[in-house]
Parts: C-alpha cells; structure tokens; sequence
DNA sequence: GCCAACGTTGGC
DNA sequence: GCCAACGTTGGC
C-alpha cells in the first residue's frame, strides 16, 4: 500500500549550505547531521517523493528560503567513515554506521524568503515543530495543513510546485 | 555577542 | 541510573 507524502522542514546554515547551493547542485546527500532524532526522522520516516522546506537558520533573517523534495531514502552518511571530515564518528564502522542522510533534490528558490516572523505570527502555525519554544531540531515533521499554509503564504500558491 | 534551551558525556 | 558540567544551537 502507498503512503501518503509527508513533509518536512530541513533547517541549514546558509553560510554554509544554501538554497543556492541545492539550485546549483540540483541535489545532495543531506548529511552531517548528528542528533539522534533528527537522524531517526531520515533514516525511518523520509521517502521517496516527500516534500521538503529548506530553512535557513542562524543568519540576520531566519527564513524559509526554498523548497526541495526527497529523491532517495536514507543511506549511511559517509562522512561518519571519514577521518578528515569534522562529521568523523569513531564509534560508527561500516558495519554498524550510526548515521544516515537523505537526499533531496532542488525543486524551487523562493523569489521572497519567508521570514520566521512571519510564521510566528500566524495563528495556523502555532503548533509547528519550528515555533516551538527552544526547538533546535534540524530534520523536523511539518504536518500538511502548516505546509499547505506556508506555500500559500509565499503567495504563489497557484503554481504547481511539485 | 548574549544567553536560554537542549543534548551528550562521564563521574559516581 | 542520576545528574552536574559541558558544548552546541539559534534567535535576538
């Protein structure tokens, strides 16, 4: 039986990692992400197909900059095996890796980020992971009545974006 | 740069 | 298994 799509919010530090760097990519392994829940929600719940906001998070303006879509399921992240990267896990083998990634493929770059404020002000947000008092979860659920909200609030809900 | 909230570590 | 100390996240 086919699952419904479920959406999710990804949050990146642009400086970082940007929606213009997913544009130019067109897709990328969504890894690097070492808390358990956040690794929990890639490896057991994100599918093929689901849909995804990417966040900026950490800069002057916090803001919902783009959308993406999951384009593969969970693999071990590679960098967990790598003793040059800042990812290395020492406690993680081949075997037995401790951390997984996604990917996700560029589907759109809002022409207007959609600043945090603005989600805060909304009434229909209220319960979203994100709003959520200290919430520090960087691979989050959003249900698909906040999702539905968000891309209408980007104001060009007309546009079939997936 | 500050600091509250959170997650992890490690001594006991 | 508890919990204090520490490091990190992320809005402001």
């Amino acid at each position: 039986m086919k699952r419904s799509l479920r959406h999710w919010l990804l949050k990146t530090e642009p400086g970082s990692y940007s929606i213009d760097d997913l544009k130019r990519q067109g897709k990328t392994r969504w890894d690097g992400v070492r808390n358990y829940q956040a690794r929990n929600y890639m490896r057991d719940s994100m599918r093929l197909g689901d849909r995804v906001l990417i966040y900026h998070s950490n800069g002057k303006a916090p803001a919902i900059a783009g959308l993406a879509t999951v384009s593969a399921s969970a693999i071990p992240d590679a960098s967990q095996f790598d003793h040059m990267s800042q990812y290395f896990d020492k406690k993680a083998s081949k075997d037995r890796p401790i951390w997984w990634a996604t990917e996700v493929k560029f589907t759109k770059k809002l022409s207007t980020e959609l600043p945090l404020k603005d989600l805060q002000m909304s009434k229909e947000l209220e319960g979203m992971v994100l709003l959520k008092r200290g919430s520090r979860l960087s691979v989050q659920p959003v249900k698909e009545e906040e999702f539905d909200t968000i891309l209408k609030m980007t104001s060009q809900e007309k546009k079939p974006y997936y």
